[in-house]
DNA sequence: ACTCTAAATGTTATAGTATAACATAATAGA
DNA sequence: TCTATTATGTTATACTATAACATTTAGAGT
């Protein structure tokens, strides 16, 4: 099982995984002949400084501001549908929002762990998943293309802040 | 394994699993005592007429012919959100659109397997695939309160004529 | 039957998500 | 440099969903 739930479930540096993330884009980039444009780069490391999945018009508010002028949507959404094609990020299709991918060359989808209560969501590749998937498949004669796998729960943050204090208010720890 | 997927991925009588569809609906709303009033069971039959999930404007089309009257938006919501809210339909989140459910009563969640040729959706009920995702949820001490699993791909029908004649044609057997 | 209450539906407006269509600009090869 | 391709800008609009408030309907108790 291969998971960035550690990094995600506890405050981190969010710079410092966005740089890395961009890094390691402009490197598969070049190795496929896909150009990381200015614009582009942006609205990958908007993604990557959040630990939650952003909506594509939260994305466009960040990006005017780091960019320093109006964007319309159109912009974000082919910026969104590149990075989505590079598999470079990921759509949640429960909570119309992106998030930036810890395992772009992995082969394999992936699954994710979105918290209800503070949005936060942890990536996980799991290899007897995806052999259980593909054999319920096999069994009904369906040919996998694609899967969206999403969780929807407590992170281990949330969850135990429920148990001690059965704190209604949401939290943030970001 | 629980599975719909024989009967979703052959033509069938849609208009005789309806109508048993609406028939356990109204005895689950007794049980519950819930009102499955004259507009929640057309909605719930629309659903059920078709072996594809329904988007809530195509829902609304169609509740209009059925009770002879122009309906608007929030009553076709307020109608799914009932027949969610009792299990008696799901949600496909990949496609915002909407689909009976053939196992009400089951706890278990279910599995989507989305024909992205002609638009079928069956439902697996799994229960080692639910295990698995128990258990990686207990691994990152994350606590599962519900799922959506989707599988995009080709339904037997329109593999075997992808197969047989590479036919680009959309088909519908519907 | 009457009244009161709660639940359901009607109605209007609007928020939020995504894309079509066409114009312009930037970039890389010939 | 010219040209073709790719990327972005711009405007408008389609699609999905809900907020807010008005009205109607259906039961429970009298």
């Amino acid at each position: 099982m291969i998971t960035n739930a550690h990094l995600v479930h506890q405050p981190k540096d969010s710079k410092r995984y966005a740089n890395a993330a961009v890094s390691h884009a402009k490197i598969l980039c070049q190795e496929k002949g896909a150009k990381l444009t200015p614009t582009r780069e942006a609205v990958l490391d908007i993604l990557w400084q959040s630990r939650c999945p952003q909506g594509a018009y939260q994305v466009q508010e960040q990006l005017s501001k780091t960019l320093g002028k109006k964007i319309a949507p159109p912009t974000v959404y082919r910026a969104l549908e590149f990075l989505l094609s590079l598999g470079l990020i990921h759509r949640i299709s429960s909570l119309n929002a992106y998030i930036g991918c810890p395992f772009p060359k992995s082969i394999q989808s992936n699954l994710f762990m979105i918290c209800d209560n503070c949005g936060t969501t942890a990536q996980v590749i799991h290899y007897p998943l995806n052999e259980i998937l593909q054999k319920i498949s096999d069994k009904t004669s369906f040919k996998l293309e694609s899967q969206s796998i999403e969780l929807i729960g407590l992170c281990p943050l949330c969850n135990a802040a429920n148990d001690n204090n059965n704190n209604k208010e949401k939290a943030t720890h970001d």
